[in-house]
DNA sequence: AGCACGCCGACT
DNA sequence: GTCGGCGTGCTC
């Protein structure tokens, strides 16, 4: 509890003159630790003046029989504990490496998305800082994240009259509402937008954090900032090295911060002292949202709570909005503005529909591409255009299959068939990453007859460069872009007009600016609405409206080829209209009629164990003591569409919360619901763990 | 998380 | 009769 307390009383508590006139010293710190652990340990401080850490400054402690770890004090006393109590080693700190504020915003963290405080600092403090290592206190030997630019700033571009429209009502917004949704179609100049109120932020004396997905953190937008902000901006990506990003770290806490910060999802754990303005452009990604591991924390949600903490306004961008975040804009939460044309008036793309199954039967399909999609292609590249291919699966195929018995080869330790990847000659689980060679007969008939089913990126690459002998081809996916470099170089070779054809997943849809591409084409519609997950039509719309919002610059109407087996289905039709509202209209009243965000609040139970017959027995032990406190609200148990991963055996609870209902009495419960089933003999060994909104 | 302590199988 | 398997419980 507690910890909070303290640090809302920082002043009085650590600050006792009379404390040090006296000379004494607090006799204990309560610290933390970057381990899986709730709530706080008590270490005996030296009474030697100079060692006296302050709240929020590592120290080293001996942890166990022989661990020593970095820990942050949280609380100076002197209330000796019941338990004989083990001294600090070392103290690593004059100053508060924790903020008040971040802490508090960690115990939020560590609350809402009900995981161990011990998680989230050790995914808030760069690993550096965590080891037991005197070098980290380096404030001193400043280092020249990073090549800093010795050029003079460029004056700003001057903005459109639109957008100095469309900035104008983002700042009346933020006369009443602390958050403000930018809900503006591609390529209508949001960025221009931002570095004006960024720059305004700043000569207020303001700082800045403009977050942003890990994959339009490219270079095309840093420089961009760059140019402008020059030795006022500080990056914060995860492909920096560790060093990079302590250097960061302390810079932040020096008293010559950077203004702004131009980072992703971990980025909101830096030490802002003046945070006035927060930025989340393509705020929909669901790149915010960390998964896997603990803490399963939306960095676009906590930055919206630590922005509010800190009096600071909060502009949200996107071409496609979150349901929740256009759902807030409609019932007046946020404020709205909306950007309907593009800049310079470029109009949006065409999108015309290939049937695909029509095209089939017609036997006019050559593997993947439909005869227009090829003709356009061929259109596209005679008039020195350039074309963007987007097909939302990597590998090979996604199958392999026995013709004669049907078998297909799956993972030994997760419940998923394996990926085909032709250039690494190896079967891949997409799950634990495991790899498997590539049989040459069936181990089930022994039969040789063994085809690939199902369409990957590197498969159709291969395709298309049988079909188009002279196209100059590359592929953007996970398995080409592992690493910087070679991202770098793709993207590189693409906008010099080295490659002239793009063929990639999710990575090519986002926030790239090339201006001779002229067409797009999205290979398989249907393929990304498979998935059984509630924001599975969300996320369709929002990838092939970016994706079609690649082709077309300057002067020249772009055009998209969607090809589907459903040329009627809403969506399809949704994403032809550029109709996000519909889309919209017709989601939210589908979430609120099955209960789902933004409508309620979703909590996702997960339970592993090896042993699949408890795993199984625990999740309906626990869902039926759920149903006694939670009645109606519990769903499940059920198995996920994968139920084994990594040998794991999983289940899964759905508990949906009202809107009404506080979460404070929700999280109490199923921490002791969940400690009651734990303490069963036979469940010990399972984990529980939560996966919120 | 990691480590120690503790209780059951195949080895010198 | 010991070495070692990993189940479980604790770490200030």
């Amino acid at each position: 509890m507690h910890i909070l307390t303290f640090f809302v009383h920082f002043g009085n508590v650590v600050y006792d003159d009379f404390r040090i006139f006296a000379l004494l010293m607090p006799q204990y710190a309560d610290v933390i630790l970057p381990l899986p652990l709730q709530g706080s340990f008590t270490y005996a401080l030296p009474q030697e003046c100079e060692a006296q850490p302050q709240v929020g400054c590592r120290v080293v402690v001996p942890f166990g029989s022989k661990k020593i770890y970095t820990a942050i004090v949280v609380r100076l006393h002197d209330e000796t504990p019941p338990y004989p109590t083990k001294p600090v080693s070392q103290v690593l700190d004059e100053k508060p490496v924790v903020l008040p504020e971040q802490m508090r915003l960690w115990q939020w963290i560590s609350d809402y998305y009900l995981c161990p405080l011990g998680d989230v600092f050790k995914a808030a403090i760069p690993a550096v800082l965590k080891k037991k290592s005197q070098g980290a206190r380096g404030k001193e030997q400043e280092k020249t994240s990073c090549p800093s630019n010795p050029l003079a700033p460029l004056p700003l571009a001057p903005l459109t009259e639109v957008q100095q429209q469309a900035l104008e009502d983002i700042v009346n917004q933020w006369e009443s509402h602390n958050v403000c949704l930018l809900h503006g179609v591609t390529s209508s100049g949001k960025t221009e937008i931002y570095i004006h109120l960024i720059q305004k932020a700043i000569e207020e004396g303001k700082q800045v954090l403009f977050m942003l997905p890990e994959i339009v953190l490219t270079t095309q937008l840093t420089e961009r900032l760059r140019r402008v902000f020059g030795s006022h901006m500080g990056v914060y990506h995860s492909r920096h090295t560790d060093k990079e990003r302590v250097e960061l770290y302390q810079k932040m806490l020096s008293d010559e911060p950077y203004d702004i910060v131009v980072g992703v999802r971990s980025s909101v754990f830096l030490p802002f002292r003046h945070l006035g303005m927060v930025i989340i452009d393509e705020e929909h990604e669901t790149s915010f949202k960390q998964q896997e591991p603990a803490p399963r924390y939306h960095a676009r949600n906590t930055a919206l709570v630590m922005a509010s903490w800190a009096g600071a306004k909060t502009l949200l961008g996107s071409a496609t909005p979150s349901l929740e975040s256009y759902h807030n804009a409609l019932s007046g939460k946020y404020g709205l503005v909306t950007l309907k044309t593009r800049f310079e008036g470029l109009s949006l793309p065409e999108i015309e529909t290939v049937d695909v199954q029509e095209m089939r039967r017609k036997k006019l399909m050559s593997g993947v591409f439909s005869p227009q999609l090829i003709t356009h292609i061929k259109k596209a590249l005679a008039q020195n255009k350039q074309v963007i291919l987007f097909q939302n699966r990597r590998g090979y195929a996604p199958v392999l299959e026995c013709k004669e018995c049907g078998w297909v080869p799956r993972c030994e330790k997760c419940d998923v068939s394996l990926t085909i990847h032709r250039g690494q000659r190896q079967m891949v689980c997409h799950y634990c990453g495991k790899t498997y060679n590539i049989p040459s007969a069936c181990p089930n008939c022994e039969s040789t007859s063994l085809t690939s089913k199902g369409y990957g990126t590197e498969r159709i690459e291969e395709q298309l460069a049988a079909i188009l002998p002279e196209a100059r081809i590359a592929r953007m996916d996970l398995d080409t872009t592992r690493s910087r470099q070679n991202y770098e170089q793709i993207l590189h070779d693409f906008e010099e007009g080295r490659t002239n054809i793009l063929i990639g997943t999710q990575m090519v849809t986002k926030g790239l600016h090339f201006d001779r591409v002229s067409l797009v084409g999205i290979l398989s519609a249907d393929t990304m609405l498979s998935q059984p997950d509630f924001r599975s039509y969300e996320r369709a719309f929002q990838l092939m409206e970016q994706v079609a919002g690649r082709a077309g610059r300057k002067g020249s109407v772009g055009h998209v080829i969607l090809q589907t087996r459903d040329a009627e289905s809403t969506i399809v039709r949704q994403v032809m209209n550029h109709d996000y509202e519909g889309m919209y209209a017709e989601q939210a009243q589908e979430r609120e009629l099955f209960n789902y965000p933004p409508f309620c609040r979703v909590i996702f139970i997960y339970m592993k164990h090896r042993d699949e017959s408890i795993v199984e027995r625990l999740s309906s032990d626990f869902a039926a003591m759920l149903c006694k406190v939670f009645g109606e609200r519990v769903l499940g148990p059920d198995t996920p569409p994968v139920g084994r991963v990594h040998s794991m055996h999983i289940r899964k609870l759905i508990l949906k919360i009202e809107l009404t209902v506080s979460l404070t009495a929700v999280r109490q419960r199923l921490a002791t619901l969940q400690n009651q089933i734990l303490a069963t003999p036979q469940y010990r060994s399972a984990q529980i763990y939560y996966d919120v909104d």
